[in-house]
DNA sequence: TTATTATATTGCAATATTACGATATAACAA
DNA sequence: TTGTTATATCGTAATATTGCAATATAATAA
C-alpha cells in the first residue's frame, strides 16, 4: 500500500521517523551543511548553490520547517534560515542513548 | 520526477541521506528500538513484534542490513540479527559534529 | 526421502515523494 | 500606482516506497 501504519506505532517513533525523513534526501543535507557553513543566515542562496529549481527548493525548505530542523525569519523581503539547535540536540541525543544502552556482545 | 539528482551531491551527502532513509520509517525504528531492548539477538520474534506481515518484515530488515545499521549472523534455521555499532557511532558523531559547529547566534 | 521451520524473493496495487513550470503572494522601490 | 525581488503554492508527470499474498529457498528433523 505504500500507506503508513502509523497509527500502531509509538507517537516517539513516529516522531523520530518523521525527523530522519526530513534529512533522507541528499538535498536536504546539502541545505543542512550548507546552512552550518555559512555564520550567518542565508535565504535564496540556496537556490544558487543547489542544482535544483526555486520552486524545488522552498519545497525541501518547508520539510526541513515543518520537521523542526530549520527556522525561517523574514527579513524584508527574504527570508533567513537556520538550523534548529534544539532539534540538532535531540537527534545527538537519541543516538548517543543509543550508544549507551548498546551491548558489545553481537551475533 | 521523484528521481535522484544525486549525481550532483557529493558522496558523503548521498551517504548520509540514505543512512537517514533506512530510519525514517517507524517500522524500521521500532526494529531498531527493539533491537536494543532484548539483549540477545533475536529474528521472528520482529514478525510477532510488530503489525506486519512476515516479507514486510523482511523487506525492511534487508533494508536496515543493506544500509549497515543492523548485521545478520545466520544460526541454523533462524538469523540473528543485532545492531551494527560502528554505524551508530557514526550517526552519533555526525551530529555532536554539527553541534560542535553550530553558532547560536541565528535568525 | 518428506516434513517442518525460518527467512527471502517476486509481483503487484496503493500510496508517497520528487521535481519543476506556471502562477500567486508579499515586501519594498520608484 | 507599477515594477522588482524573494519566496510560496498549485498542478502534474515521473519515480520510489510500502505492504502483502504467493512462492521460493535453505537448514534441520523425522
Amino acid at each position: 500500500m505504500g500507506a503508513s501504519k502509523a497509527d500502531f506505532f509509538s507517537e516517539e517513533q513516529n516522531e523520530i521517523a518523521s525527523l530522519f525523513k526530513a534529512i533522507s534526501h541528499p538535498a536536504r543535507v546539502a541545505i543542512i551543511e550548507y546552512l552550518l557553513k555559512v555564520d550567518s543566515c542565508i535565504c535564496g542562496d540556496i537556490v544558487n548553490e543547489l542544482p535544483l529549481a526555486q520552486p524545488t527548493v522552498s519545497q525541501h525548505l518547508k520539510e526541513l520547517k515543518n520537521a523542526n530542523i530549520i527556522k525561517g525569519n523574514i527579513e524584508g523581503t527574504a527570508i533567513c534560515y537556520c538550523l534548529n539547535p534544539d532539534t540538532m540536540q535531540k537527534l545527538e541525543n537519541y543516538f548517543s542513548g543509543i550508544s549507551k544502552e548498546l551491548k558489545t556482545k553481537c551475533c
